[in-house]
DNA sequence: ACTATATGGCGACCATTTACGACGTTTCTC
DNA sequence: GAGAAACGTCGTAAATGGTCGCCATATAGT
């Protein structure tokens, strides 16, 4: 492998002569530029990642911690992340948190070891303390799907509660009053948000929160299964469902439809998030959009913006859209 | 940011003890080594990966190029790469080609250039040619998804064509003769075996395999909508039809839903990859199993074992499945 | 001619690995 | 039992391939 003396005896320059032109072009005349860009290219330099992370500190890599790679969720914001950084030459790593404090912690840990410029993390089972204190250290971070007051500027989210509150006022404005949920873990924030949402669409009309038409999943397609079972051994009636995420949906809906029931005459669902099998899945699923590659390519515009100084506007606050879809309809 | 002279200084030892320490444990008594260890602990030493990639020319790092991030395919797989390579302290770098031989490349190159200690690569448009002259270079490479005899034992595959033969081969001995076809791309070699395989099937009864009952779709939902727009454009009878992916299948029942029609009664489905939703999607999808995460995790031990010197056992060719469920049914 | 500025060279880092060799101790051999 | 060989342990110093500040020099502007 070239290196860069090899360019600078064969451009007939020095080495910082060589430097100068593959980083700032500031002080270099043009011929100089040229013959040594001609060098280069003679020699298929290419320079050396970490001699240069090594001298400058920087190695233009940037951190993804995420709950996991499967599931419909995480492949669309990775993809926005990886794009705009990688239009920018920055490179992503990857590490998994499975939802777990531990293991967020130890990815955090292995992420900082690996020598990142910078987070992105999307964590759920770790504290607000400990991400506050991560935020202070010398490593930028960025944080997807979480809302903490003190470090509000690093935070992009959507508003889940104004979602969750959607989703349940469709319902209402189609004239349904007995309302089950199926929600996501209590331990994840966005769930407990969504839920608020929820119960404020309620409490709007006058409609009392029912525990017995509440279930708590965990965000599988197989909670959805298990919620619908649920809510069917009580001795409750409902006309609708709104469950927290789609794929419960999908479970639940499943569920009925092996029951003869018909969709969405018998039963209205609502679900969270618009995956892209919303639309395909049949009854094609009401839903509440929920732009996650939007905010995947914020957080890297704001990396860029904030640490590698873009100059580039950036929102922290997502709003949730209603989709109006065929899986719920006006009651009776 | 302590350094290894720190360390070296505070254990009273020289560098390259607290070198030794951290590497093969060989040649240093037990008592120095307690000695750096808690020195280490002491100082909350963290070792520069910048310093020690540029010495020991290893990173540690391996590329992974896949041709999309989002859709449900990829996820898993990238799941079970991090996972392996993970537990072995090692990270991955991830890298989209979009199915374009000129970005899959690019991407290649920025791999390379990022210093990569391997890649593994789910690449579509490239040629075989560059595949073998870069299986040749010095970074060792795997290939998920893809057999080229001259380079085969790098490469992961699933057999595509005998996939596509139990496809159809169900349909036929459930009794269908007129059995439709929604390809992928003529491009991609994936789909070109799968179609192979379903002539084959077709081939095996003595049914010939008519050009007015095929599509070439992108295996996207929407093409499977186009599809069936298509097919029911021509002015043919058919009673099955096989997909080359369930995405395009849940596109195509949709298209079926909407005009009335009972699935499996009125046309019968076979899907391809066995997707998640696969299983939730109503009627659930009967589809020929891809092990996709198993192909993931064999390139991540396939590196292990030879890049990395771990004594496991790889194997190279999965087999599909055929996985029966609801979406066909027997003819009449 | 004088000064401001553009240009290029020198050399000190950056944090680690590793070849080589020093040194002390053990073991072998006669 | 003495000298030599072998071995285990550890330190020195030379890479590894860059970046960047500082200084000298060439060039241009006034």
């Amino acid at each position: 492998m070239a290196t860069i003396y090899d360019v600078s005896q064969l451009a007939g320059v020095s080495l910082a002569t060589v430097s100068r032109v593959m980083n700032k072009n500031t002080n270099v005349s043009e011929k100089t530029r040229q013959k040594v860009l001609a060098a280069m290219a003679e020699l298929g330099y290419r320079p050396n990642t970490f001699a240069q992370s090594l001298a400058s500190n920087c190695s233009n890599s940037v951190g993804v911690l995420v709950s996991q790679l499967d599931g419909p969720y995480y492949g669309p914001m990775m993809a926005e992340i990886e794009a705009a950084l990688r239009a920018d030459n920055r490179h992503v790593i990857i590490a998994v948190g499975h939802s777990d404090a531990a293991q967020e912690i130890d990815s955090v840990e292995f992420l900082l070891s690996k020598g990142c410029d910078a987070l992105i993390l999307d964590v759920e089972a770790v504290s607000d303390d400990y991400l506050i204190k991560l935020s202070q250290s010398s490593t930028p971070i960025v944080l997807i799907n979480r809302y903490i007051a003190e470090i509000s500027d690093c935070c992009i989210y959507l508003n889940n509660e104004l979602g969750g509150y959607l989703a349940t006022r469709h319902l209402i404005e189609l004239g349904h009053r007995d309302i089950a949920y199926i929600s996501g873990p209590a331990k994840k924030h966005d769930a407990t948000e969504r839920l608020e949402g929820h119960k404020r669409a309620l409490a709007e009309v006058g409609v009392s929160f029912d525990p017995a038409l509440f279930f708590e999943g965990d965000y599988k397609e197989d909670s959805g299964v298990e919620g619908m079972h649920y809510l069917f051994g009580q001795d409750k009636t409902f006309t609708a469902v709104v469950c927290a995420n789609d794929q419960m949906v999908s479970g639940a809906i499943s569920v009925c439809l092996e029951r003869g029931m018909r969709i969405p005459q018998d039963l209205s669902f609502v679900g969270y998030d618009n995956i892209p099998f919303a639309r395909y899945v049949s009854p094609k699923l009401t839903t509440v959009n929920n732009p996650i590659h939007e905010m995947g390519k914020m957080a890297a515009l704001w990396l860029l913006k904030h640490l590698y100084k873009h100059d580039i506007e950036v929102e922290n606050v997502f709003e949730p859209e209603l989709v109006v879809r065929n899986s719920a309809t006006r009651l009776g």
